[in-house]
RNA sequence: GCCGGAGUGGCGAAAUGGCAGACGCGUCGGAUUCAAAAUCCGAUAAGGGUAAAACCUUGUGUGGGUUCGAGUCCCACCUCCGGUACCA
């Protein structure tokens, strides 16, 4: 074998590390340190692996082989995100089972990552869909349902922090007095009711995004410009009954706790905006009856003393405001056209239209709302309300732009300060009033004649507030308003609850049962599978045709799945959703520390030594909503003592996308079918190997930056294996042997100090994830080694280690030329010497005003005056020196010397 | 619109505030060869200068600033990429 024969190499090394089992992973190590390092595992779709896939993996995989050669005990695990639509679909076409599909895939999958030599400990291999893993699945989801979150709660977890709020076993749900009295039965039908209402996991009637051309509702984060965000199709709003998790109640935590996590900035920003808490007040407007009056006591005293209730009293309206200290320039209010209050303030003479508008607005899809948005529609109900810090009348309307899903779906309109109520006030010819002026000094300008002024500043036309600054004044109409009852500080968040249920049959089945009357109604009230039972399995079908309703797939199953009776005689239909293809990755990391556990999701002491993940590398665009939804059940599961980390991912890293070969303008775009530019890595693999491909994709450049790919970018490294190659073995030989000058000769001063530099650099490198310099290292390695005429056995065997996380196969193959038996996966990281960086002498830059006019050569470690005065015996520096002044010399030892001259 | 990130040779890119362009690609020249492939050696920011060198000037999106010294720090702006979008 004179060449390299990277295919040969690669397959040989590959079965070796399999039959010997290089890469299994044992739990709970006492004496190595622990290092998790995990992959976001992918989808298998039907069309394999991309070159954007390898990338992240082949960093970790960098990282989990140095990191076992350091001694460390390294769980690296891989498995598959295998529930979800395209298999469905296939189905669909095609009558082949989803299973079936999906094993396929995986195959595929898993036969291209093994070619690219990935140490992974395949024994903790797992996918979404197997039913041991999915049973877990809904085993957390039954935590989730019998868990309420005690906001108020105080405790310290077993991380040692105090945390205020918790998420509780139902059974701790405080049952207020007037239901728990009932018949004296704890578990009486108002009390089941009672409980089901605060559950994480609860049912809830509310329009919903319905996208017929795939037959399952959406949240609202998959769908983009009004589309499913898979495949473009068409989305309308309905009323649906759905499942929703509660993950609004751990807003505050899943943004705080981001402090401790060593993630980019850029990404924690991204998942605060998301959540995105604001802090405002509540405020009640009472609901103007008609006949009476604005004169009627309420303008002389319109704050009386009273708590502020709980829930707003039926003549109210509450709405929410981050500019409570607006109030007086409110002109009017919005409700959103769903608010409960539409009917009942709205008058005779204004039904008609507003029933209208309601109509018009319940059907359209985000799109529509999205596209009209420049322009504002309502419509007056003809209704009044009062506002409470002045008694002033003001008219009620309704309009689209308000949301009935934030704060609560109705708004006090400050045309003045705000931009969507003036466009809006502008539209109706409704009256504009200023109560806010620019501060002094402060540059703004208020011109609300031609737009909003929507900075703070000072009040004005407040009454007794004028002249109160924004902030200030904020705070202190919040105090007045709950003083006299009508008013509140309040939180919101953009974050909203969790749509959690689909349509489809390739989710997980919910371990839930819907009680029936006896005329097979259901009764609202629910059960659950028991825990030993799970998991609860596909029901048998053949006809995977949506059903072209919002009723779900599985509705369509036999009735011996169903329904059944339970043991009381009462019966009962199973629950016919499915869940999100998110639920699986939620806690897949978790299951690869313990992954044939039957009697547990996981076992505590696994949990306990492998928890958290100390490396998280994936695309960033699941920067918000897997990172979020998996750091929410985390947390659950944290609340419930089920895990002992309050965070699931301590480091994350985002790899940037690998975009498409430069056409001939030089534009780089995203590799896609429909632009014929993907690259498929097994072409790669088959034309210039596995490592070299692992090799190419670190070189491209950052990890975390997107790049474009260049074919001739897979030569150079390719040449540079290559070169490696030769700088050991004799390629003219018959068969693998070392070149005649590879000896065991006593390396030179020069080779080793070259050894130790790229020693330090490679390692310095690998540490902060710099995969792209440490490469150049080791090609600057290899320049120079293959030059030398004499080439130590023992400087080669190091360099080889240097390599191998790179280029494990070749590497194998050159460790075992040089004289080794078995493989090099876990001998140990090589050592540089720092004493054996120093050179005798050193360049040293000498500059003049800051420009670069010499360089001298000057022994090592002398002190700055020594170096000045070599440097003023230097010829083109004394040209520059002569009839100037020195007015200063910065010497910076070893490093610099410059004169400032006039 | 708002929030992030990035702009450096022909291209991918390097550079704890201290020699801009390491390393790789490409290109040009040379060696090897009957010839080619493969391989090896050398040159390669731009402009000026020289017989050749030396040397000089200008250069990290644009304009300012801080500093002995700025690709790097600060301010303003331009362009591209990503996220988000009636969230009161």
């Amino acid at each position: 074998m004179p060449r390299y024969d990277y295919k040969s190499i690669e397959s040989r090394w590959q079965q070796y590390w399999e039959q010997n089992d290089t890469f299994r992973t044992e739990d709970c190590v006492s004496d190595k340190k622990k290092l998790y390092v995990l992959d976001m595992f992918p989808y298998p779709s039907g069309s394999g692996l991309h070159v954007g896939h390898p990338e992240g993996y082949t960093a970790t995989d960098i990282v989990c082989r140095y990191s076992r050669m350091k001694g460390m005990n390294v769980l690296h695990p891989m498995g598959w995100d295998a529930f979800g639509l395209p298999a469905e679909e296939h189905a669909v076409k095609t009558g082949t089972h989803p299973r079936i599909t999906t094993e396929q895939n995986i195959a595929t999958f898993k036969r291209q990552l093994k070619m690219l030599g990935f140490s992974y400990d395949w024994n903790r291999e797992l996918a979404t869909t197997d039913p041991d893993y999915y049973r877990w699945t809904q085993w957390i989801f039954l935590q989730l349902f019998d868990t309420w979150y005690d906001a108020d709660f105080e405790w310290t977890g077993p991380d040692g922090v105090k945390r205020k709020g918790k998420g509780r076993p139902i059974s701790e749900l405080p049952i207020p007095a007037e239901l728990a009295s009932e018949n004296g039965k704890p578990a009486s039908e108002a009390v089941r009711r009672y409980q089901d209402k605060h559950r994480l996991a609860y049912v809830s009637e509310a329009p919903v995004n319905w996208c017929p051309a795939l037959g399952t509702v959406l949240a609202n984060e998959e769908i983009i410009d009004g589309k499913s965000e898979r495949g473009g199709h068409p989305v309308v709003r309905m009323p649906l009954k759905q499942w929703m998790l509660r993950i609004t109640a751990y807003a505050d935590r899943l943004a705080n706790e981001l402090e401790s996590l060593t993630w980019s900035e850029a990404i924690k920003l991204m998942q605060r905006n998301w959540i995105g808490r604001s802090v405002g007040a509540e405020v009640d407007f009472r609901i103007e009856s008609g006949e009476r009056k604005a004169e009627n006591g309420a303008a002389t005293s319109p704050l009386s003393e009273k708590p502020f209730p709980r829930e707003p009293a039926a003549d109210t309206i509450r709405i929410y405001t981050t500019r409570p200290d607006t109030l007086f320039g409110v002109t009017y209010m919005v409700l959103a056209p769903e608010h409960p209050l539409v009917d009942r303030i709205t008058t005779p003479e204004q039904r008609a239209a507003v029933n209208e508008y309601r109509t018009k607005a319940s059907l359209k899809s985000d799109l529509d709302r999205t596209d009209l948005a420049k322009d504002k529609t309502g419509v007056f109900t003809g209704g009044y309300a009062i506002n409470p810090v002045n008694g002033e009348k003001v008219p009620v309307w309704i309009a689209d732009y308000v949301l009935i899903s934030y704060g609560t779906g109705a708004i006090m309109a400050v045309p003045a300060h705000d931009e969507r109520d003036y466009e809006f006030a502008k539209t109706f010819g409704i009256p504009i009033r200023q109560v806010v002026a620019p501060a002094p000094g402060s540059g703004h300008v208020a011109d609300i004649d031609n737009v909003a002024f929507v900075e703070t500043g000072v009040a004005v036309n407040s009454g007794k507030y004028d002249g109160t600054a924004t902030a200030e004044f904020k705070s202190q109409i919040t105090k007045d308003l709950s003083e006299a009852g009508v008013g509140r500080e309040a939180v919101n968040y953009r974050l909203r609850d969790w749509l959690f249920s689909r349509q489809r049959y390739w989710g997980e089945p919910f371990p839930i049962w819907h009680e029936l009357d006896a005329e097979g109604n259901p009764t609202g009230l629910m059960r659950t599978d028991a825990v030993e039972s799970l998991p609860v399995l596909h029901p048998h079908m053949e006809d995977f045709k949506p059903t072209g309703t919002p009723e779900p797939m599985l509705a369509k199953a036999e009735p011996t799945w169903l329904y059944k009776t339970d043991t009381d005689g009462v019966k009962l239909k199973r629950e016919t959703n499915s869940m999100p293809q998110w639920a699986g990755s939620c806690w897949y990391y978790l299951r690869f520390c313990d992954n044939k556990n039957s009697n547990n999701f996981i076992d505590p002491a696994k949990e306990k030594y492998w928890l958290p993940v100390d490396l998280y590398i994936g695309g960033a665009e699941h920067a918000v909503l897997h990172l979020l939804y998996s750091r929410f059940w985390h947390k659950v599961l944290f609340d419930r003592g089920y895990v002992t980390t309050p965070e699931p991912f301590q480091k994350l890293v985002n790899q940037g996308m690998i975009l498409g070969e430069p056409d001939e303008n030089g534009k780089a775009e995203k590799m896609s079918k429909s632009r014929g530019n993907v690259i498929n890595p097994d072409d790669i693999v088959r034309d210039y190997g596995a490592d070299a491909l692992r090799l190419y994709e670190m070189f491209m450049g950052p990890l975390e930056q997107v790049k474009p790919w260049q074919m001739s970018g897979v030569e150079g490294v390719y040449r540079f294996l290559g070169r490696v190659w030769r700088m050991v073995i004799d390629d003219r030989a018959e068969a693998v042997q070392l070149a005649s000058n590879v000896t065991d000769a006593e390396p030179t001063e020069e080779q080793l100090r070259v050894l130790h530099k790229t020693i330090k650099a490679v390692t310095d490198d690998i540490d902060r994830l710099a995969f792209n310099t440490a490469i150049s290292r080791m090609m600057e390695f290899t320049n120079f080694m293959s030059n030398q005429e004499v080439r130590p056995k023992s400087v080669l065997s190091s360099f080889v280690q240097l390599l191998s996380p790179f280029a494990p196969h070749i590497a194998e193959e050159l460790w075992a030329a040089l004289g080794q038996t078995k493989t090099m996966a876990y001998e140990p990281w090589p050592q540089y010497d720092p004493a054996m960086l120093v050179e005798d002498t050193v360049e040293v830059p000498v500059q003049v005003n800051g420009k670069l006019r010499s360089k001298i050569v000057v022994p090592n470690g002398i002190d700055a005056a020594e170096l000045q005065r070599l440097a003023e015996t230097d010829e083109s520096v004394r040209k520059h020196l002569e009839g100037k002044t020195v007015v200063k010399v910065i010497a910076v030892p070893g490093r610099l010397l410059n004169f400032v001259v006039k």
